[in-house]
DNA sequence: ATGCGCAATGTAAGCGCTTACAAATGAGAT
DNA sequence: ATCTCATTTGTAAGCGCTTACATTGCGCAT
C-alpha cells in the first residue's frame, strides 16, 4: 500500500485529450470508429502521460486477455526450451503473449500452475503430455479454457494434440538396433511415473524386442531423473548387472550423453565395446564424441504448429485438430552393428 | 463473447456458504479474523463449486499480484534457463509466481515485454544486464516497479544488481592464458551491440593484453550470433586470418564448443595445434572433448539470490542491496601452455 | 428550409474482487 | 439484567477498463 507515483489511467488520458473514456478505449482497441482528429489527440495524451493500460481491468471488462499459458516440466532441458521459444515467436506474431511456468515434473505443481494461469485469464493453455488427473481436464473444460497437448500422440477424448508418436519413434530405433544383431539390451529411462512420453518410449522398445522374438523381461531397465550425471550412474549400474548389454538405449539425449561420458570413464569404447543411443537429437548429441545415434524430433516445428492450432482453438476457428509430426532416425557413430 | 460454462465467482461462493463476500474474501486471504465455523462452510463451498479467484479482479482491488516478471534474452541458452529455474523455485517458496518472457536479444521486444509485465501488475521485474535505454529505467521508476538486474556488476544509479564482474572474470582467464606464453590471440564474441556482458568481456581480454604488454589492436576479434554453428564459422575465419593465433578465447561456452568442433573438422588438434577457452561453465563444456577451460559462473546461486533480493525490494525490506558473486577459473584440457 | 441516415462520441453499467467502515454478536464485568 | 469491549460479520464503495445504448452532429436528398 504505497502512495505510488501517480499512475495514469484511462480517465486521465480522456481528460487530457478532452474526450470520453469510451473514445480513448476505442482508439486503443478497434482502429475504426474514431475520427482522425480524436485519435491524434488521444495518442498524444497517451504519449505524454506515459500511459499503459491496466491489464487486469482490461481482462475483466473484455473477458479476453490475448494471453496463452504454457507449463513445461522444466526449463533446464533445452528440448522444451527450444520448442517453447518457437511457440512464443509464433504466438507473438499473432498478437498473443506467452506466460511460461515449469512444474519440475511434479503433478501437484502443474495443477497449481494450471489454476494460476486460468486465474490470470489465459485464453488457452499448452500442456506437455497427457499424464495428469482427469480432474484437471474437467476443470479446464468447465472453465472453458481451450487446451492443447504437445509431445504426445493425440488422445482426442482428453484434448487435441500437436505431437508425435513416442512409441513408434523409439520402436523404429530399437528395431534398427535389433536388426543390427544386438540382443542384449539395456534401457535407461527418465522417471516413468506421471510421464507418458517416457512410458511410451519404454513400451516402444519392448514392442520391438517382442517383434524380434526377444523376451522383453530380459531387458535391464534403470529409471532415473533427467540429469546428465544420473545417466552415467544408470549406465554404470546396467553394465555391472548380471547380463552385460551390447547396447544401451536411452530415453533421451541427456541420459545418453551421461552414459557415454561414464563409459569413457570406465574405459569402455563407444561403440566398439558398447553402443549407446539417445532420443531428441538435441545439440548435445553432436557435441559428444562419438556422435549419438538418436531419434530426431522436430521441436521447433512442434512449437510453432502448436501455436497455430491453439490460437485457432481460442479464436473458435476450430474445435481441435490434432497434428502428428514425423520423427526420424539419425544414424551416427555411437551405434554399430554386431559382427 | 461465449456463453461460457458458468464460472463461479466470489458471490456464488458467498451465497452457497450463506455468508457475505467479505467473509469469503477474508477466508481466502488473511487467515485470522474469521470464525472456524464460517471458514469451514466457505472452504466447502469453494471446493464443491470449483472456485478459482479471478486474478485480474484481485489485482485491481488489492493493488498487489504476487507476481514477478523476468525477461531473458533467450530461453534456448541453457545458461539463462538454469538461473531462471533457480529463480522461480526460490520465488515459489516465497509465494510469488514468475512470468518469463524472452526478448531474442532485441531491445524493442524487451521494451514491449517490460510494458506487458508492468501492465499485468508485476510486483517486481528481473532484467539481464544494464544495456537499455534510460527511458526504460525512468518508466519503471515512474510506475514504481522495483527492478533488479542480473548477470552484471552493480551500477547502483540505474538499478541494484545480483551478478558478477564479467570484465574481471575473463581478465583472470586471459591473464592465465598470457602467462602460459600465448601472444597471438583470437577472440570470438557474441553480438556486442546492446549487450553489456559481451562488451565487458571483450574489454577484460583487452585489458589483460595491455597488462602483459601486448597491443590489443593485434587481437583478431570476430563477432557473431550466439549459436553453436556460428562459433565454428567464426573460428574458421580467425584461423584463416593473417596472423594465426595459438589460442582462441570465446565469449561463452556455446561459441567455444562450436569452435572446437570446427577445429576437429579442419583437422586441427585441440589444444596441441590451438587452444580454445569458453565462458560460463555449462554442461556442454565437459561434454566436448577436450573439456573446455572456462570461467565458472554460479548461475543457480545468481538465480536464487536474485529472488531473495527482489522480493525484499518488493516488500520494502530493502531499498536495493547489490550482490556481487564470485566467478572462478576452471582449468581443463582445451588450454595448454606454449613451450 | 426540413428531415433522414450514418458516423462519431458520450454515458453509464457492469466485470470480480478487497477493504474501510458500520453493524451485530457474545463474553465478561458490574 | 445491563453495559463494555473485543471479535466477527455485513455493506458498499471503489479499482480501471470495455461496450451496449443513447445522443449528437453532419452531409445529403427532398
Amino acid at each position: 500500500m504505497t502512495v505510488d507515483p501517480q499512475i495514469p489511467t484511462l480517465d486521465d488520458v480522456a481528460k487530457a485529450a478532452g474526450v470520453s473514456t469510451a473514445t480513448v478505449s476505442r482508439c486503443l482497441n478497434a482502429t475504426d470508429k474514431v475520427s482522425d482528429r480524436a485519435r491524434t489527440k488521444v495518442m498524444q495524451a497517451v504519449e505524454t502521460l506515459g500511459y499503459t493500460p491496466n491489464f487486469g481491468a482490461r481482462a475483466m471488462a473484455a473477458k479476453r486477455t490475448f494471453t496463452i499459458g504454457a507449463i513445461i516440466p522444466t526449463m533446464e532441458n533445452a528440448i522444451f526450451a527450444r520448442a517453447i521459444q518457437a511457440f512464443q515467436e509464433s504466438l507473438h506474431e499473432k498478437g498473443y503473449t506467452l506466460l511460461v511456468s515449469s512444474s519440475a515434473y511434479r503433478a501437484d505443481l502443474e495443477a497449481e500452475q494450471i489454476r494460476a494461469l486460468v486465474a490470470r485469464g489465459a485464453d488457452g493453455i499448452l500442456l506437455i503430455g497427457y499424464a495428469r488427473d482427469q480432474e484437471m481436464y474437467d476443470y479446464l473444460k468447465r472453465r472453458g479454457v481451450p487446451t492443447l497437448v504437445a509431445w504426445a500422440s493425440p488422445q482426442e477424448a482428453l484434448a487435441p494434440a500437436v505431437g508425435f508418436d513416442n512409441r513408434a519413434a523409439i520402436f523404429a530405433l530399437a528395431d534398427k538396433v535389433l536388426s543390427m544383431g544386438h540382443r542384449e539390451i539395456g534401457f535407461i529411462s527418465t522417471v516413468l511415473r506421471g510421464n507418458d512420453r517416457a512410458t511410451e518410449r519404454l513400451k516402444g522398445v519392448r514392442d520391438a524386442l517382442v517383434a524380434h522374438g526377444v523376451d522383453p523381461e530380459e531387458m535391464q531397465v534403470v529409471e532415473t531423473t533427467n540429469v546428465l550425471e544420473n545417466g552415467g550412474h544408470a549406465f554404470a549400474k546396467i553394465m555391472q548387472g548380471p547380463r552385460r548389454p551390447t547396447v544401451v538405449i536411452c530415453g533421451n539425449d541427456v541420459l545418453a550423453v551421461g552414459a557415454v561420458q561414464r563409459a569413457h570413464e570406465m574405459g569402455l569404447r563407444v561403440p566398439e565395446d558398447v553402443s549407446i543411443t539417445g532420443f531428441d537429437d538435441m545439440e548435445l548429441a553432436c557435441v559428444i564424441s562419438p556422435k549419438l545415434t538418436t531419434v530426431h524430433v522436430p521441436h521447433r516445428e512442434m512449437g510453432s504448429r502448436a501455436a497455430v492450432e491453439l490460437v485457432r482453438l481460442v479464436e473458435k476457428e476450430s474445435t481441435g485438430v490434432s497434428v502428428e509430426l514425423d520423427s526420424s532416425l539419425r544414424m551416427r557413430a555411437s551405434l554399430r552393428a554386431l559382427d
